[in-house]
DNA sequence: CTGAAAGCGCTTACAG
DNA sequence: CTGAAAGCGCTTACAG
């Protein structure tokens, strides 16, 4: 490997004079800086980051711990944080902990070992111990979680009013009796705040009916199950808005199979817009939350908190969502109860 | 910080002693090793990577190069990588390019500098001259690729094959008539295979019938798009197999769009197994590619390349695939044509 | 504008 | 078993 020392002997220069070529750091002569990057070209020198890092104490390295890129909102948060890292010269270090409290402890302290500049953690809900590792860390860190707790910088949307306006969106809709689809049996503050959401609408518009399942978790196979059992009740509702793309899909699903039809028997609402709902039919109407940006907007801030040198980040932002009006909902006739 | 210095100092050894307990190199003594624990544990000392790295010459670093990382398949294939990148204690430094190339130099080069170890470059297809490059680097690299190039290490699976056999299934399934439906006009080597494995299939059976449509790229969208026109056919066939899934989804959905049921009227059969497949209705046939295991088997190719220290991996290896069969192909009775 | 020197935080022969 | 010393490949005051 050539080192700075060889590109200086070959140079006939000091290596303070290259480095000082390769940083543009300090004026240096014209001839010296020629023969410099002759002598790099030539023997294509680069400069090692490793030893660069050792002494400017910078290693331009964010660690990112998530639990499953392979959800694609996910997948595009990481999307968001790596393109503004980019512009930053940021680079990402990938840590997939799939929902181990251990693998997230070890990730921890890897990232602090690597001396990462500052951490992003997405995931459902984290232990209070990680929370407070990840405090103790000492650097810049920014959350986007389910379960926000106390004093967690945390960047995502307002879910109490998304979930608010998509209930009104099928009232509008002619819809009188809509039940909500949940999660899990115990509510993250971001579950509250959906389920209060939609209670309000319905307090509101002074409909009675009122009725919160719960899927038993967050994925597909969660709804599809507990959907058997749901079915049962169907001639109580004509609408159901549910927590996540996933489960409403699922529930589709389930619905289908079961030969009701979608949105002619019952409406479904999602939330999240995942990439999924565009393409199954009928398509998705949901809740837009803007992954890549809550991706992005976090890495800057992370980003800007780091170059100022602070160790942490104040502010917890909410971000605008949109409601995405597919046909999964129907618009009910008024003859029609 | 605190730095092994301190530690020294504080527990009353040298810093070579220090450097001995922590990677437990070399004999200790009991009770200078129990005095250096003791320090570590009250000063919450660890030990700075970067300064080990720059002697030790080892990063244990590995960069991933993808273009997007919110294609399903591509965060399945990275998730291999970064389970056994684990196993190993590796990590993973993720690189997104989004197909351009110069976002790709410029992350080959990045790696370079931050002394990564190895290189996996997962993507469509890759330029020569960024093949070159990567070959440059002189460290093991390997490509999960759709148009591979002379001697370039790949890992995939026989798609000639895989073709040639789902193309069977169909036969047998009584369809006599049936179509392709591949991706680019000019044909990536992989997509070769797939169109020779199709055309054998039929040949084999004396199937006289061969039609090979493009939808001019590999999205949802351009099968919807160029499905608008092949509708037109719809005729001339009783089955397609899409050259990826997304082209089989896109497809489905332009036909069910207008009023066409699948399988009732055509079946579809897809390429990957991509999760959505199974959430779209009717589910999907494809054929199952094994992205998780390609990226654990490169992965695992790729370190024990870099431990025995050599500069390339030799062997392409092609891993099992499978037929998944759902409900997006019908079996035809005799009496129908 | 330039170079010699110190130092970043470690590991590892080497000598004892 | 232990420590002093050299060195990994850089950057950056400092002096000129």
């Amino acid at each position: 490997m050539v080192t700075i020392k060889d590109v200086a002997r070959l140079a006939g220069v000091s290596i303070s004079t290259v480095s000082r070529v390769i940083n543009d750091s300090k004026p240096v002569s014209p001839e010296a800086r020629e023969k410099v990057l002759k002598v790099i070209k030539e023997t294509g020198y680069k400069p090692n980051d490793v030893a660069r890092s050792l002494v400017t104490k910078r290693s331009y390295l964010i660690g990112v711990i998530v639990n499953n890129l392979a959800n694609t909102y996910v997948a595009e948060i990481v999307r968001g944080i790596e393109e503004i890292g980019k512009m930053y010269d940021y680079d990402i270090l990938l840590c997939s902990s799939y929902f181990s409290k251990e693998a997230q402890q070890k990730y921890l302290q890897l990232l602090d070992r690597k001396q990462a500049e500052g951490i992003v953690l997405v995931g459902y809900d984290f232990d209070d111990e990680i929370i407070e590792q990840v405090k103790n860390l000492n650097k810049p860190y920014i959350f986007f979680t389910r379960n926000i707790k106390n004093n967690i910088n945390y960047i995502g949307i307002d879910h109490f009013s998304a979930s608010y306006e998509m209930t009104n969106y099928l009232i509008r809709q002619g819809h009188r009796n809509i039940a909500f689809l949940g999660d899990f049996e115990e509510r993250s503050s971001v579950e509250k705040d959906k389920i209060e959401g939609y209670l309000k609408a319905l307090q509101e518009n002074e409909l009675e009916y009122n009725m919160v399942y719960t899927a038993g978790g967050r994925r597909y196979s969660h709804a599809y199950e507990s959907g058997k059992e749901i079915v049962k009740d169907i001639n109580n509702f004509t609408a159901m808005v549910c927590s996540n793309d996933e489960l409403a899909i699922g529930l589709m699903n389930i619905l289908l199979d079961k030969n009701y039809k979608v949105p002619d028997d019952i409406s479904i609402a999602g939330y999240g817009n995942y990439q999924i709902g565009q393409y199954v039919r009928p398509q998705l109407t949901t809740v837009g939350e803007p992954f890549y940006d809550i991706g992005a907007v976090s890495m800057r801030m992370l980003i800007k908190t780091i170059i100022k040198g602070e160790k942490s980040i104040s502010n917890v932002m909410e971000l605008p969502f949109t409601i995405e009006k597919r046909n999964s909902v129907k618009k009910l006739d008024d003859n029609k109860k």
